[in-house]
Parts: C-alpha cells; structure tokens; sequence
DNA sequence: TGTACATCAGTGAACGCGCGTTCACTGATGTAC
DNA sequence: TGTACATCAGTGAACGCGCGTTCACTGATGTAC
C-alpha cells in the first residue's frame, strides 16, 4: 500500500481509469477485477464494494463512454452547426476513448437494463440526429440521415482502433473528413 | 461419447462450427476451449490438437470469416457490377455470420500474423475496391471511395449485430440499401 | 490377399493458476446532542 | 468542545470453480511390400 491514509478518497473513479487502461492494452475479454484492484494499489476485495460486480464495473465504464460521447457530440453542433463535423467529432471520441468504446457497443459485457446506461446511449442517439429536420426533411427520411452519419462514423472508428485499414497514414480527423464528405 | 468409431472424420469443421455458435450465444469473452469440446461431444484435449491452442482456433474461425466474406463479395460484384449491392452483400454476411465476424475484427483473440488470415483479409480489402478504378477516378480517391464504403458496411453491421439500433424495423437488406444509397 | 508398421486422431488423468465472490473484520469519517 | 454512535470504505483470508495446457496412452487408418 502506498497509500497515508486508510481511506482512498477516490478510488471510484481511479477504479474506472485503470480498467480503461487494461482494455487498452488487452481488450474487455482478458480484463479481471483482480487485475484491477492491483493496478489501483488496493485489496482485490475493494472494487467489488463499488460496483457490485464485475459487469457493475463495465456497465458503469459504458455508462461514462456514452455520456462523454453525447456532451461531444452536442458541443460539436453547438460550435460548428455541421453534420459533417458532428461525424468527425464522433471518430475522434471513440479513436481517444477505445476501451470505453470497445464496452459500450459490446451489451454481453454490461448490465443492460441499468437505467443510467440506457439514459446516456438514448442521448447519443438523440445527439446523431442534430440537423435533422422531421418538418423539412420530408424527402429524404432523417431516420436514414442519422442512421447513414452513426453506421459511416461508427465503422470508420470501429476500424480504425480495431487496426483493420492497411497502413493508413492520415490522421483520424482527416480521414474522418474524407469519409463523411461522401455522403450526401 | 454418442460416436461409434473412435474417429470423429470431421472433428475441425465441427469444432469451429460449435465455436461460432458459443459465440453467438455469450460472445468471444465467455468461450472455452472445453465448452466447445462439450457441445461437440469430444475430450476436452481434442481441440488443441487440431488448432494448437485457443488462439489458433479463433484465427483459424477469423481465416473462415474472411474467406467466406471475400467470396460473397466477389460472386455479388459479378452478379450486380454494383458497389451499392457491394455494400449490402457485406452487411448481410456480417448479420448472418456474427460470431465469424465478431472475431475477425478482434485482432486480440488471434494470431495476428497467420499468413492464411492475413492472405483472407487482403482478399476482402482487395474485393471492397471493385468497381473504383484509379487510372479513371483521379477527381475523386478510390482509397477513400473504398473506404466510405467499408465503413458504412461496417458501422451499420457492426450497430445492427450489437443491437444498438433503436427498434429497428426493416430488414437487415433494405436498412443497408437505403445507408448505402447516401453514398456519393 | 495378408501382414507389418508408421502415422494420425482422440482420450482421460493430472497440473497449477487466476478468477469472482463471500465474509467477518477494522480503520476512518461524519453526525447528533 | 467533547463524546457516543452509526455509517461508510477498504482489508485479507478463504471458498470453490473452470480454465488451458501437458502427457503418456490407445484406437483407428493408411501404406509398403
């Protein structure tokens, strides 16, 4: 223990952090609580005193993803007002926040019915539709605008930190840029 | 044991097909080299004799899923000479062989540098650039038109697998249709 | 056609390990009076 | 200001379990002659 004091006073969210970086390093599949605990510097007992369990952990990991990915989402609209941006912006979350992006597409790892979970991921949906006029759009169906950005972002992203795209030398951001300017 | 000879005959294709199942049921994290051999009614041993190790059956899964990817992709390019219908074709294999796409993408649970895996996914980028032709698309990158095409395949298979699409009511084919027409 | 032998495919016992969870506990903190 | 007490946060020992891998083995198959 390297610890003074006998109280943490912020192991929660140490707790959350150090999980973040063993998925980083291993992926969700080789992630142990006990693994964890060590990497905070606490008995392997404490984590399960936060989170319940080892799916109260991830669930509470995603939960965290989803929120920061909707406040990043809603600054982009506020800022730059573009669909084509709100993109990019939604590439550069998941390629800076990979393991809180590898959890929160993967519900087998959560506890799915948590209330805070299914809050933040409705937020991020509702955030992927800014710009999308139900009045106006009438043509085109803004199910299909959202739909069309979430899976062209989300594949793009989902690549790009899985190291699927062979040797790619731009930066996220730009190849982002590329990407969406394809859809119309 | 419910054989009746001592030899299986199709031990490996077996194996790999109880494998995709387990993980469609619990996905890669929860899947075991003895629960495979349980559900295919063998030793507990018999796996690794024929892929080495657990690693070495996931890559052997993710080689298949390539394989059987790079082959569909090709056959609807010959059939429809369409990188609409390319988009769709890709969609549709990932929706109907979930578990072989789940590892495929997952470099962590294989052997990344398998020559037959690496010889399968070079196939599939190569089948995804069908139909841009560099020497007459020098206005616009045929890299990058290969890749808005990946990603939005991807992304949209990727969500619809995961089930992050909210209620979704169309076929796994018409959502993909009207995702790809988006596509410049 | 038969026989010897090499090779292959699957067995089952054994190993050591790290895991998640439980539990009674103790140290520290906050609150009521 | 002090004291009693409830609550909270983290401990460390213990549990039972399923896992991957190893190993010497045995049953079955194929091949050479």
């Amino acid at each position: 223990m390297v610890r003074d004091t006998y109280h943490h006073g912020d192991l929660r969210r140490v707790l959350l952090a150090e999980a973040a970086r063993a998925i980083e390093e291993a992926g969700p599949a080789a992630l142990s609580l006990r693994d964890i605990a060590r990497r905070a510097e606490v008995s392997h007992a404490a984590p399960t005193h936060h989170f319940g369990d080892k799916k109260g952990l991830l669930t509470a990991l995603a939960a965290e993803g989803f929120t920061g990915l909707a406040a990043a989402l809603e600054d982009s609209w506020v800022r730059d007002r573009s669909r084509l941006e709100l993109g990019v912006t939604y590439v550069r979350y998941a390629v800076g926040h990979r393991a809180h992006f590898e959890v929160m597409f993967h519900p087998d790892l959560c506890h799915a019915t948590d209330r805070s979970l299914l809050n933040a991921r409705g937020r991020v949906t509702r955030a992927l539709h800014l710009g999308t006029n139900p009045a106006t759009d009438t043509a085109t169906n803004p199910e299909t605008a959202g739909l069309a950005l979430w899976s062209a972002a989300h594949g793009l992203a989902t690549l790009w930190n899985g190291g699927a795209l062979p040797a790619c030398p731009a930066s996220p951001d730009d190849t982002a840029r590329a990407v969406m300017a394809k859809l119309t």
